[in-house]
DNA sequence: CGGCACGTTGAAGTGACTCAATTCGCGTGG
DNA sequence: CCACGCGAATTGAGTCACTTCAACGTGCCG
């Protein structure tokens, strides 16, 4: 270990970045955000995180590599509903409500840490401005979710499947996960129909449709960005939705 | 007027009513609720309540009538997010994510009461407990985003307009807003296909299906639940992510 | 009475789906 | 070392659910 840090005062130290991202944090929010004491763990492709039904007492923070939120239906079918990457909280919802709607489970080989919700409640209790930052967090999941709807339901297969090429690049570009035009999508293209709502088929088509006109380029769990405005302008994407440099005054 | 309440209390006892559904709300949170002091207006069919880009410093409470979410693309498509009823707040997240991804309108005539913002923080930092079962109510909102991702990109026509459907019912039943079998759905069938990304004339075919099928029937405003079982079936609709009746411990 | 929003219906068109076959890369085990 | 199985991507072809277009009915309101 060349760092002179622990592992868990990374962990701490990306949470604080994080949410400084779209928060102010005090002094006494950073100390009380210090006492928390993750566990960590690695993950392996495919691996269910929480499932369905669970009543977890953690929260996951992903640490490296991606986690895909999922729901599952009766008849089996599969929807995904949202991609996770590093800092991200996928079911810090869980702290406040208890069954789970939907499962969390890793596309690729990665890191994650939980937080136990007793810590969270009490760091909530005894920080609110953190506690206000993690809700904004959830908000911003929410804000997510409503672009996934009108995405799914407003418009076509080509620009659908842009838009989620957009979102994740500028979401992996934030966090500087990107080399140069390129950032991970490990997922495979069934995956990639199962969270547009779209056939594998459909899907590789459209992906076809995007290298030819230049725009972007999907393969071995990486996506390439051609053509950012032009990518950007097919897909009808406006990042406002992320809060990407956008810091809540005071609280 | 017959009662000995004033508009206002009446506004904070429905407030209260309604976070207890979920949560548990101590005496303090009570009475830090009684100091709210909400501004009461009415609402006129298809008004904006608030814009898309619009930074608010006041969230919506809705009292009567029913309101809707949406989403506008910048080609001038619209997208209808989530319904609200009497006790919703569709705009708490307003608090804390500055400008609005998306609008608020009065799908009828109605009544709503505004909270300022600044009260509302104010009421989070005095009672925590409080401020938890308003973040508890955003995330049962988030869940019904994630139903919404799920049963639009899932499920076939006329199953998806079903979901609506029981969805509908079910949350206008808890708050005792249902005449036996019928329930206020004050929506065109254009609303409810921008709704659920179908066409009007597909939105139709659908509720005629339901209505010779004996499932449900829709008209001039209500819906009425011919089959509650039938219905749910076609739809595949489990209610628990609606958190009805499920009490978040302590807080 | 005329205009308009909404619902209904028929018919034609099409985007996306299903079905199905082929290829490729990769890991495994004979 | 190669046969084999497997997951993933690709491609063609036929089908279908949903869309678009268009016409018409109805009730309401000025």
């Amino acid at each position: 270990m060349a760092s002179a840090t622990t592992p868990q005062q990374d962990v701490l130290a990306l949470l604080a970045k994080r949410l400084k991202k779209h928060s102010i944090l005090t002094p006494e929010d950073e100390a009380a955000l210090g006492e928390l004491d993750p566990r960590l763990e690695t993950t392996a492709r495919g691996v269910d995180l929480v499932r369905q039904g669970d009543r977890p007492d953690v929260s996951v923070f992903v640490l490296k590599g991606m986690v895909a939120r999922y729901q599952t239906l009766a008849e089996g079918g599969r929807q995904y509903l949202s991609l996770h990457i590093a800092g991200d909280l996928p079911d810090l919802q869980s702290l406040f409500l208890q069954i789970m709607d939907h499962s969390v489970m890793a596309l690729d080989a990665g890191e994650i840490a939980l937080f136990p919700h007793t810590d969270l409640r009490r760091l909530i209790l005894c920080a609110p401005s953190a506690g206000i930052a993690l809700w904004r967090q959830t908000l911003i999941d929410a804000a997510m979710f409503r672009q996934a709807i009108t995405n799914n339901g407003q418009r076509a297969a080509v620009e659908r499947i842009a838009h989620v090429l957009c979102e994740t690049f500028t979401r992996t570009h934030e966090i500087d996960l990107c080399k140069g035009q390129r950032c991970p999508l490990p997922l495979s293209q069934s995956q990639l129909g199962q969270l547009t709502g779209l056939s594998l088929v459909t899907v590789n088509r459209a992906l076809q449709t995007l290298k030819r006109a230049g725009l972007a380029e999907v393969a071995d769990g990486a996506l390439t960005v051609l053509d950012w405005d032009g990518l950007q302008d097919r897909a009808g994407f406006d990042p406002g939705y992320l809060q990407v440099g956008r810091r809540g005054e005071a609280w």
